[in-house]
DNA sequence: GGAACAGGAG
DNA sequence: CTCCTGTTCC
């Protein structure tokens, strides 16, 4: 049975529930899988009359919190907390057709790429590690991880590899934690099987105004599928005029279908 | 020759500088008093293009500021820092037509009716004591006196007399001192003048949000008119709708007319 | 740039 | 409840 699943950054799910509720009515994604909700979990939006009736979530009071929408029924869910952080950064969930949902927000590591003096980023290469130990330990099979990962890992996933070669989301240090977190699970990047090459953007900074013009955009929002669900995949989008609705998140939705 | 002129306590002008062009619009009073503009002076909206090439205005940071807009020329203006407070609390203008107008913003008084645990209820009988000295010494005259007084001085000008008593803004102490404020310039309560008696609020709290339905106001704002001009006073208005605009001042605009 | 919080004020 | 000012974080 084929499933459409969407990644989104919504920096406040509470001041924009609006733009939620705008996304589920025009593209109707099976789940929908968000992170940086800002929202303690008994605040949430309630998006049930819309169809998505089951949800799982974990929150805190002004930072950090993932959810998981779906049309679908959960048949369970889990979350785990990486590196020991405190933080509600992951949440899982398992769908009643056996695929296994993980939705990620790993730490944007801060403004110094260097874990001696910027301890955010030692976090972040700490979280990266935890989830790389996490697949070793435990082979993904019939799973699919999305989220946030604040990493964009390709030249052509930012506006200038050259000029963000010591930017944070775009280190070496950074892309080759990434790389070993993806290979420990053996995960294809989705999005990248569906457009092989050429830039590809889901986060543009609120600090440039003329964000579409000036397109300084970095890929930090991803889907993966473990290597036995991967060939399924196909029809990847990344939402790019999401970024100029009114108010927006300064990141857009990365969707994928699945033929399971 | 007749004007018209109108009282509003703002609460931020730049926030709502759309509300203030709107009644501007809709009002067209030829002199608009503002308080609570919680703006430095030079980051005042302009309002020239609807007319009002003439202004004055004192502001701080985040608190406070007064402002008077005017159609017509302002010949001279002043201002005075009464009881010594450091705040932009009063401005006036005196127009080509020979009328003063003093623009007072009283303090809110803060939640303890006493002097001796309550600072700001102190300063606020100082500024109203500094004000009655002034007029004692300066005894008004083609004078007009508006603002947000912060006192709801008689029975019908609050929802509740009796539950208001010991409550900031209707208690006996600050009444009197209104009243001898009041007595001192020999000013008439215009608005009270035009529309003598029966419930009259300029006021009702954010915190209630059905507002009109429970109706719990208060007459903070008032126009005065010194003797000799005030015969010429008619047709005040309080303009009660102004509360249900979308994202309202708690306040709305008290106005009146002047024969001279 | 934008959103969260805390703290002060109304 | 709704301002403003800081601060932190992204």
């Amino acid at each position: 049975m084929p499933f459409t699943l969407a990644t989104w950054n919504i920096n406040s799910v509470r001041l924009r529930a609006g733009l939620v509720e705008r996304f589920l009515r025009e593209e109707a994604p099976d789940v929908l899988c968000l992170q940086e909700c800002k929202s303690p979990v008994d605040k949430l939006p309630d998006f049930s009359a819309l169809g998505y009736g089951h949800a799982v979530a974990r929150g805190q009071k002004g930072y950090n919190g993932v959810a998981i929408l779906s049309r679908l029924p959960i048949a369970e869910a889990g979350a785990e907390d990486h590196a020991g952080l405190g933080h509600a950064r992951h949440i899982a969930a398992r769908l009643e057709n056996g695929v296994t949902i993980h939705n990620h927000y790993v730490p944007a590591g801060g403004d110094v790429p260097d874990r001696q003096v910027n301890v955010k980023f030692g976090q972040k290469l700490d979280y990266l590690a935890a989830m790389r130990d996490a697949f070793r330990a435990d082979r993904p099979h019939r799973a699919i991880l999305v989220g946030d990962l604040n990493i964009a890992p390709r030249e052509d996933d930012v506006w200038s590899h050259r000029q963000l070669l010591k930017v944070v989301s775009h280190t070496p240090v950074e892309v080759a934690a990434l790389g070993e977190t993806q290979e420990a699970g053996a995960w294809v990047d989705v999005t990248r099987a569906d457009i092989p090459a050429g830039p590809l953007y889901s986060w543009w900074s609120y600090r440039s105004p003329d964000w579409d013009r000036a397109d300084k955009g970095r890929r930090l929002d991803h889907v993966w599928a473990s290597a036995d669900i991967a060939a399924a995949a196909h029809s990847s989008r990344v939402l790019r005029p999401v970024r100029g609705w009114d108010q927006p998140s300064d990141h857009v939705p990365v969707m994928a279908s699945f033929d399971l």
